[in-house]
DNA sequence: TTCGGGCAAAGTGTATACACTATCGCATAC
DNA sequence: GTATGCGATAGTGTATACACTTTGCCCGAA
């Protein structure tokens, strides 16, 4: 089945898509700035510089798009034709790929699209919570005004996008959400920890088709910012735990077919 | 300086050195076992296979014992020869290094060992807190008995490290002790987010020269621990919160050379 | 003497070539 | 008819080739 789909869905898109909104590049060392390519002189064979990224973020935006599923095999040569790079870089890009935990690799047998299993669902939203609720109770205490007001601006959009059932725009702000709050705590080791958790989350979220509606989640982020507002610091700990354990609950993360006896039996 | 050193410090030792503990490869999936190759047939361009690990392997244990300098350029030729390998290699395992914050990758330029930034160790710091005092107070509702002799006696050979006052045995034993914590809890994602931190925190220790005595440490492991065997989820917090604290305080974490104004005016 | 341009060596970035492995179809034996 | 083994094909793993960028050096001009 979806071992021979085809793999148009990931080609190049005209826009750049923000896709992963990590990848700060920014080399936390405290010297040179980023070193911004010069000239940007159409480098034809000299480096495609982001080449790479740009496979990474089209195959990542895919993945947690739906437009891949889990289990898919990501052939090279298909991919290097589609990007018109050679194989080097799409070993690259799938390379980062399984560091991020989008993409499995087998050994002599290829690139899978990840399925993460049900302990690793636990594992990663048990992390989130522990991260997330000290991520919170910090930001009570250091939060300013300005960014207060632009989380009710994100919760702004998100509900714009929860009403017009934007599915795709509303899963990816319903996210966005916590990366910013990530964001706000000024501590890119920590923003950059749960960009990578969130990702993960996207593929389980899509894997074990959630029942938690995102009017829900809406309701809790309105619910946790104006915790934060108060700068109650308890309050707002205990909904974003309740917020990440709700989410988890209504995950559908049943053994399921993993007993091919109950599965296959005739009768 | 630094630039022109040699780089056989890196050199494949015998052992294979467990290094990072991480790279738990066990792809997290639900089906298949890690599928052990099979024949193992000194697969003679076939696949070197772990090829890449080894020199991963061997870097990352180079750096942490403080043989690779941070800021030392490491050129892909030199390590090819070195390892008998090809650029192709060498470059996947630079590009797993700079993932593991070891090494920052200059475009065009070349990849150096990292030189962490006072803001970013200070950031490193406060993750490990958020998600080590989670951990302990997670551990002390779900530790067996048998876990804490484990403890106690990783606590022993902390112990005559530090009485034997071997200094690269006693900096991966104390490192080490929060990897074990890491695993009791069962969540490997959390392990390997933690192995991230804690090899990051030792460059972080070797370039920010610390001054908190060995000694110091194992005593504060031995009351976490004393407090974890109690089941006295609140003490294990604080202290493990403590403890960190400490560790960072006594890092020489200030701005040092960045005024050349003061270092340099002549009188 | 110092500054600036240009050349050469070293090194990185990408493509391509080649070797080996996994997989599937097909023929043959039972 | 089913099982076993062989061969062809597709695809991965690694090495090598080549283009381009950076950098240091030398030399000439001010």
């Amino acid at each position: 089945m979806a071992r021979s789909a085809n793999l148009k869905v990931i080609a190049p898109s005209g826009a750049p898509m923000r896709a992963a909104a990590r990848r700060g590049r920014a080399s936390t060392r405290g010297d040179a700035a980023p070193r911004a390519r010069p000239p940007a002189k159409a480098n034809p064979g000299g480096m495609g510089g982001g080449s790479t990224q740009r496979i990474v973020d089209s195959i990542t935006t895919a993945i947690v798009e739906r437009r891949l599923m889990p289990g898919t095999k990501l052939v090279e040569q298909q991919i290097a034709d589609i990007f018109k790079v050679s194989r080097t870089l799409v070993r690259q890009a799938l390379n980062q790929l399984s560091r991020d935990h989008l993409v499995t690799l087998e050994p002599a047998r290829g690139a899978f699209v990840a399925q993460p299993s049900i302990d690793e669902a636990h594992q990663v939203f048990e992390v989130r919570r522990m991260l997330e609720a000290a991520l919170v109770k910090r930001l009570c205490s250091v939060i300013t005004d300005e960014q207060v007001a632009e989380l009710r601006h994100h919760l702004k959009i998100e509900l714009e996008a929860v009403r017009r059932t934007d599915v795709t725009g509303r899963t990816r702000l319903l996210a966005d959400f916590h990366v910013v709050l990530a964001r706000m705590a000024g501590n890119d080791v920590l923003a950059h920890l749960l960009a990578d958790l969130l990702s993960r989350s996207s593929l389980i979220a899509l894997m074990y088709q959630s029942s938690h509606s995102a009017e829900h989640s809406q309701d809790e982020h309105v619910a946790l910012v104006d915790a934060i507002e108060r700068r109650d610091a308890r309050a707002a700990t205990r909904l974003m735990e309740q917020h990440l354990e709700n989410v988890e609950q209504y995950l559908q993360l049943h053994p399921r077919t993993s007993d091919l006896q109950s599965v296959l039996k005739p009768d």
